[in-house]
DNA sequence: AAATAAATTTAGGCTGGTCTAAAAATGATT
DNA sequence: AATCATTTTTAGACCAGCCTAAATTTATTT
């Protein structure tokens, strides 16, 4: 059965709502939303998903996908970052320009490309953002991570991931210091606002707005 | 302005038609059989590509590719080969592996992908077929390199390219143990059937068809 | 339980890219 | 020059993927 990109592109996006929504299956507004479509033409594509059976579908109420349609929603997401990852690690490319390549990269149709490139890679295990990449057979590593905003606690952490992928935030995230892997001391914690004292790699103080907070990924320091 | 995939392909074929036949500009019926194509819709195609300024067009005239369609069309033969020699060299496929991924990889877009690509390649000038690799400019090594069907002479010569790339050619040549860069002896011709008899690096004799030597490109021992 | 608001689907239309069948133009043959 | 064959274009249709506007269903208020 032959899967077109714009297919493959709502299977992602599917994929992507329903792991990061609380409740399961997804709205056709969300959809829109996300694919930047107006609801009548996600309703379109809805049926044909469902025709394939990509998508459980029941008219007026929220989709989810079938085990097909997941393995399939998980092989694109493999290959998206993957493709960040040779972008970053091998072309040099600064990790808030890898998306939209990858974006179009993780359609090229080949399982014997992608695992080579994996192999290549050496296998691996989180992408340039920190999100992690599942393996050939679709197992995400699931991490025990949290954002920072949910941490009061003074003391030692990682910054391991983000949870917003804009150009904006990532080059706001640069031109503060702060990249995958740094070390984070969190020094004061403002509750009126949200806000956070912490420091970089043992450099000086930085302030820390509650949104950007919101938005790090850290793990305890091991 | 937006250029598709699909009118990506036929620049491609225009320019390889264009610069493999004999006679100035291409024929409706050679496009529709080179892209497998019904003529009818080559027609549609060709008035896109005119309105766009892409071709030459003029109702039942051969066509040619404007100085932009043929900008164009050198960028993608550019992209194809580098990704053929990415795959080959760096992803290790098989030279009779890489095209039909290749033929996706070279619409990916952004300039910036395939300078750094052609970086990380280490700026080859020639693909894994012996093709030449046109350089960020578009300015493609013109090779001084002669079939051997063309060559009666005894003599040494060197095995540089191939003009046919179909997946069952290029593993005759992989199983008669011919590859790029090999040195090849012409120890005789027969001038009936226009066959040869060759050494290959040394090794004992080999036979080679007329049709083989068709599509051997080779150049003088330096 | 009605009325109103919000979400979703249907209906109809458009573009890109393909097709088949028929018409028109060009080229070759007598 | 007229006829026949080949090539090319036109006409009309279809599918994927999008849109707007209108109809329908579901959810929320009162
Ligand atoms: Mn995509
Ligand atoms: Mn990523
Ligand atoms: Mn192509
Ligand atoms: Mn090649």
């Amino acid at each position: 059965m032959e899967i077109s990109s714009t297919e493959e592109n709502y299977l992602k996006a599917i994929y992507a709502l329903q792991s990061s929504g609380d409740k399961p299956g997804v709205s056709t507004s969300s959809l829109s939303e996300h694919l930047n479509n107006k609801a009548a033409s996600v309703t379109d594509m809805l049926k044909r998903l469902s025709d394939k059976k990509l998508i459980h579908y029941k008219k007026y109420k929220a989709v989810s996908l079938t085990k097909q349609g997941e393995k399939l929603a998980i092989a694109i997401v493999r290959k998206h970052r993957l493709w960040e990852v040779f972008l970053m690690e091998k072309l040099n490319f600064k990790w808030d320009e890898v998306h939209d390549m990858a974006e179009q990269l993780e359609h090229i149709k080949s399982d014997e490309l992608i695992e080579r490139l994996d192999a290549f890679l050496g296998q691996p295990k989180y992408d340039p953002h920190g999100d992690p990449i599942p393996n050939a057979k679709g197992v995400l590593p699931k991490p025990k991570t949290s954002a920072l905003s949910n941490i009061q606690n003074k003391g030692h952490y990682i910054f391991v991931g983000v949870n917003e992928h804009h150009v904006d935030f990532l080059r706001h995230l640069t031109s503060i210091g702060l990249k995958i892997g740094d070390q984070i001391k969190i020094e004061e914690h403002n509750s009126y606002d949200g806000s956070y004292l912490i420091r970089i790699n043992k450099k000086p103080g930085q302030y820390i707005s509650h949104k950007v907070a919101s938005n790090l990924l850290i793990e305890m320091k091991s």
